[in-house]
DNA sequence: TACGGCTTGTTCAAATTTGAACTAACCACT
DNA sequence: AGTGGTTAGTTCAAATTTGAACAAGCCGTA
């Protein structure tokens, strides 16, 4: 193995600020969502996913890979805004094992109506505070950060492919 | 209340990246930990820490303030870790209330033969891929948006003091 | 010294999240 | 049709996280 390579101080600060500003920021956006529409976040964003496709519907596995969570997680706050009547389940026609999660008209108006307030904190507290040219970088930075990791399999990071071992 | 002034989509894209990444990101480390040590990432973060100050010793409410986690959660941990001998609980000697969290020499062992690893996978999937100009931009954004939270009052959000609504 | 008002850390119940185990269904190939 | 290997979604137990309630200690002021 090699030696390790340490952060400098500039990648420090950038970490440690980085994993600060989220939580920060996952925290006010809970409260906000609670306070203004009794939505979590996780289930805020279940409902924003969905709103964004035709027919309002997705299947369980897809919008589980979507929102990064598990999928025992997805059943449960699926079950949740089922009991809420903001999310209704239908069984897919040409996979009988499928299920398609369906937005319900009374879940479109709770985002319709919650949209905006939640819009207002992520912008206050982030996006308003960045230039033009700072969004673009960030945009530009997490997307090449998702990339890598879809691309990579589980597991221990390995220098070169799988099998290659020297010996 | 103003019009709502929806996401870009410049803007839209960087979040939504923004939120996957961080959520690919807390599972990459979650694993690398959980097999090469045993940790958790908040256990691993309450190491490091405690391991940055001088008698490796914080008070719990300091710590659990920089970790940005509740009081309680941080009990917990806090208690996880003494069963593991990583940390033990020391009473304040100029506050009868106060509790210091203190590293134990096995919590140091531990996150020395633990923080290679984990700062590879940060490397691997963020910081190595990113340029010298990128990481600095993405330092300045995530302490602006810190800063900005740790300013703001908890609530809603305000454009003007509290007190000062028209009427 | 005694008295409110805060702060500290813990306990507790409730909500959430995950991985493992499981059932059912799909699919390629015989 | 039958078989083995995979995939979809749920159930379950265990771990974690949070806020509210609480007991104890601090502190300025009467």
């Amino acid at each position: 193995m090699s030696e390790t390579r340490w952060l400098s101080e500039s990648e420090m600060a950038m970490w440690v600020a980085y994993l600060s500003a989220t939580h920060l920021l996952e925290r006010r956006i809970e409260d906000q969502l609670k306070v203004d529409s009794g939505l979590t976040h996780a289930q805020y964003e279940i409902l924003a996913r969905l709103s964004e496709h035709p027919d309002a519907r997705l299947r369980m596995t897809e919008l589980a890979r979507r929102l990064i969570i598990s999928k025992s997680g997805l059943t449960y706050q699926i079950g949740q805004l089922e009991r809420r009547g903001l999310v209704t389940r239908t069984t897919c026609p040409s996979d009988e094992r499928g299920v398609f999660a369906v937005l319900t008209e009374e879940g479109s108006r709770c985002l319709e109506r919650t949209a905006p307030e939640h819009v207002a904190v992520v912008r206050a507290f982030l996006i308003d505070r960045l230039t033009p040219e700072e969004v673009e970088t960030m945009r530009r930075i997490m997307t090449k950060a998702v990339a890598a990791m879809e691309a990579a399999p589980a597991g221990p990071l390995r220098s070169s492919p799988p099998g290659k071992s020297p010996g």
